[in-house]
DNA sequence: ATTCTAAATCGCTAATTAACCATATACCGT
DNA sequence: ACGGTATATGGTTAATTAGCGATTTAGAAT
């Protein structure tokens, strides 16, 4: 119990709002299309903002603020390298959480009877 | 092979703008600290609009708003009994997902010496 | 029918934000 | 220094939405 101190126990059915709000924080960074399609190009390797700006269909200023955004929030690491600037996966976490996702989109599709997705 | 003429099979790099917009409707529904907090005071049993909102600090009408976006996405069903109207969960994959934000959380949270949140 | 209670809806405001265009910054080659 | 290329930022617009108060709808009980 090394941490005690500065650990927080909540009670089983109170639970801080800060908490709440720091889940939901992560669950909004992943609630735009546009952060999921880089997130999805940067899956197997690092790319500059150009490599983005011609595979993603939006412009160069809006994949510069999405990437700005990730980064600020430590998904997305970054490297300048001469003229371009390379971003990468800092946190693979939100590709299981996308998988989940998934997960959950097609159980329900199945009673459709059609499989949807793979991320 | 069932499914083969409605599963729509896509190629390793390119994805489908709608998967993605799917995908981050998901995560939409979970972005929000008042949701979040209505699913996890509904995981354990079902309530109704006004036990939530006593336990919940927001209005009836928020509250009421809050459910409805809930259900009409299928996370939540509802039952009328009498004067009241119950919720329950219908979508308890939200709970794994919230778990594995939260084990995302506190990976970060470790580099910094204290251990967040269970949810 | 009337009253009481519970839930849903309406109208509104304020805040957020994705996306765009234009501009600025920064780095490279000449 | 200068031009060219890559990225970031500023300013704006349009759309979305959480939250509130007020009202409406619906059921229960008298």
């Amino acid at each position: 119990m090394k941490n005690a101190q500065r650990t927080k126990k909540q009670g089983t059915d109170e639970l801080q709002r800060g908490v709440l709000e720091r889940l939901a924080t992560v669950f909004k960074l992943l609630s735009e299309p546009t952060r999921l399609a880089i997130l999805h190009e940067l899956r197997n390797r690092s790319q500059s903002v150009g490599e983005l700006v011609a595979t993603l269909g939006t412009s160069q200023a809006n994949v510069s603020k999405q990437l700005r955004i990730l980064f600020d929030h430590s998904i997305l690491g970054r490297k300048q390298s001469g003229n371009q600037v390379f971003y990468e996966i800092l946190e693979p976490g939100v590709f299981g959480l996308c998988a989940e996702v998934c997960r959950l989109l097609n159980r329900r599709a199945e009673n459709n009877g059609h499989i949807q997705y793979d991320i």
